[in-house]
DNA sequence: AATGAATGAGGGTTCATTCAT
DNA sequence: AATGAATGAACCCTCATTCAT
């Protein structure tokens, strides 16, 4: 049983860097075995397909996150404090595992329409707690009106966008990925909180 | 020369089909002669490779939205409006090209390192243009204090996530589709502008 | 393993006989597979590519020339009978392998420049094993001054003009198989022993 | 008429050139084309197709070789004399034409059946003539008793194997481009001539 | 005479997967 | 549980040649 473990985490984890460099539909059986220095046989002995290497890789990557945000919401910070850990946990998955960051960039639309499906459905995840976090502010009167959900894809994005951009080898990737927590956090909560204050006043 | 081009029209107006729908690793050339009605020989003498086909449907694509920001800004409107209307473009050609669209966001990542780094480097260039409307708000006074660059890819990260998740078949897509683009034009600037208002009427 | 080295067999003796029918350039794996009553595939498990099994054909035939001029080495025979052993191998070996024989007088010069080198320094390797039988014939005063090296692919020359000669189809080619061998031998001794009756007897 | 000569000559030129390098079978139709600066539809216009284009480079290569023995043949010079013109020959045309030469030694294998057995038939035309030139040394008294096709080729075989070892390009091939046509030439005439003197003086 | 766009069969090779051992 | 040899469809691409202009 720790056998199985240990070689299963052997197969992602070379998986992992693989599709992370050249990209799923590229990289082939041979090399994840080669990687992992294990036989092919056993991989098909461990997983069902191709497929399914992905699949558990994304999965366990989306289970990490919702760990973290649950346990956030255990914590019961203030909202603007939410907002910050959220950022800065995007970036420090990213600084600790840069393949598993890029590979969760990409395939959220290459594989089969199957796999598709199931990745942005477990991405949704991610939005709606985040909307769920929105909510509570909007019940608060912390957060100025707005759609929820929408507001909660659209602050992914933001995140996305800069850490996708901090990902980079060049200059401005680093200038992104020092100023991009703050900046990014400071700026998303002033856009939530945007007038509420005068808001509040006025109750 | 017009039956050039309207070949040319012919094989990258399936290719960006089969690939929006399947991916570029996994459409086939022959998928694409056979879907284009062309022999796979004459797509072989318009372009040097698939990889050439799929160069050309970004590049052309790209071009479009340059197009459109260079005449926005040849139009003198007012801050407000620009960042509306680009937010706007985006949903514009969301709805009227879907397929392209949802290429667009593909892959980014996929193909190999060299088209990959075209790819993000035309991408860049989109970031720059906006960067630059920001720079003028900021000289104008109209923009609070901030890093254009990184700024102008938080939004066009806001949009592109808002834009993705509309592109698909459920009611929060049609949700998304409706509201998307007022509201986050809406937000942007407020988050833009946040509290020029005072600073203005300091100075 | 006893059916690896079967396969493998089976996949160059196909190979040899189409690539000395038609040319290596002109026979196709599909060809080689079907002949052999072989997947494509299995072929590519056993050879990295269709020039890796050329190289296998050619350099197993080299073998077996080789392995004969040790064992001749070996026997110490006097230096006339040798030379009549080196003629009579070669047409042994085409008699016994015409499809090999009429590939090795072959691609020499066809393939990429990469193998073509190799097989042009497999091929050096014989005549230097001959140039030192030549250096014996002259300190032993057998032979006439001549230089070597030149003389073993002069010698190497006569014998394949011939035999290659003796691989057709008409009545020259059958006086050719059946007289050449004897006619070589006694031209060569006499062309390389050249008056060194008269020398010897001088000294 | 000029005109199609010049455009004939521009072609085959460049076609020499390819083949040599590169081999029949490995070189494109539009190679030829873009090196002769010459489109497609003009060679078709001027050779009905590429074997075409090989057979007209063998035949004037052949028929330049030819028209120099029959030359040689005019000229009644002494039969040692005519044996050393011969080899000369060989090696001037290295010299001069090392493509052609180099395609010379190749081809006579590759293409197919059909053309394989023209330049074969070709080839012995050339032996067929040093044939005659050994039986009139036969008549004359001055060769040795020998079969002369079989000597014609054993000698066409030498002069070959060394020429072609001279065209490489290290050490070896100088040394046999220095000494190999004055040592071939002797040693031919010697060994052609072996023990008339003796013999003669008999008679 | 000359062009070069178009053809489509065929090229070598890779692939995820299966299965006898 | 683990191996890796075997499969053969599918991959991208090149080819000599044709033919409308």
């Amino acid at each position: 049983m720790t056998s199985h473990r240990g070689l299963e985490k052997k197969i992602t984890g070379a998986a992992e860097r693989l599709f992370a460099r050249d990209g799923f539909a590229a990289t082939g059986m041979r090399a994840i075995a080669q990687t992992a220095k294990v036989s092919i046989g056993a991989i098909y002995h461990h997983f069902k397909s191709k497929e399914a290497i992905l699949e558990r890789i994304i999965r366990e990557e989306l289970n990490r996150r919702q760990r973290f945000l649950e346990e956030l919401r255990g914590r019961g910070l203030p909202l603007q404090e939410q907002v910050q850990q959220i950022v800065q946990m995007h970036f420090d998955l990213l600084q600790e595992k840069r393949d598993t960051a890029r590979l969760f960039f990409r395939e959220r639309f290459d594989p089969s329409p199957v796999l598709r499906a199931k990745i942005q459905a477990l991405y949704g995840e991610v939005a709606e707690y985040v909307a769920v976090i929105i909510q509570e502010g909007l019940a608060m009167g912390e957060v100025r009106p707005c759609q929820p959900l929408l507001t909660a894809y659209t602050i992914l994005g933001m995140v996305e966008a800069v850490s996708l951009r901090a990902l980079g080898q060049d200059e401005t990737a680093a200038l992104f990925m020092k100023e991009g927590p703050e900046e990014l956090a400071r700026s998303i909560w002033l856009w939530l909180h945007l007038g509420q204050e005068e808001r509040r006043a006025h109750a």
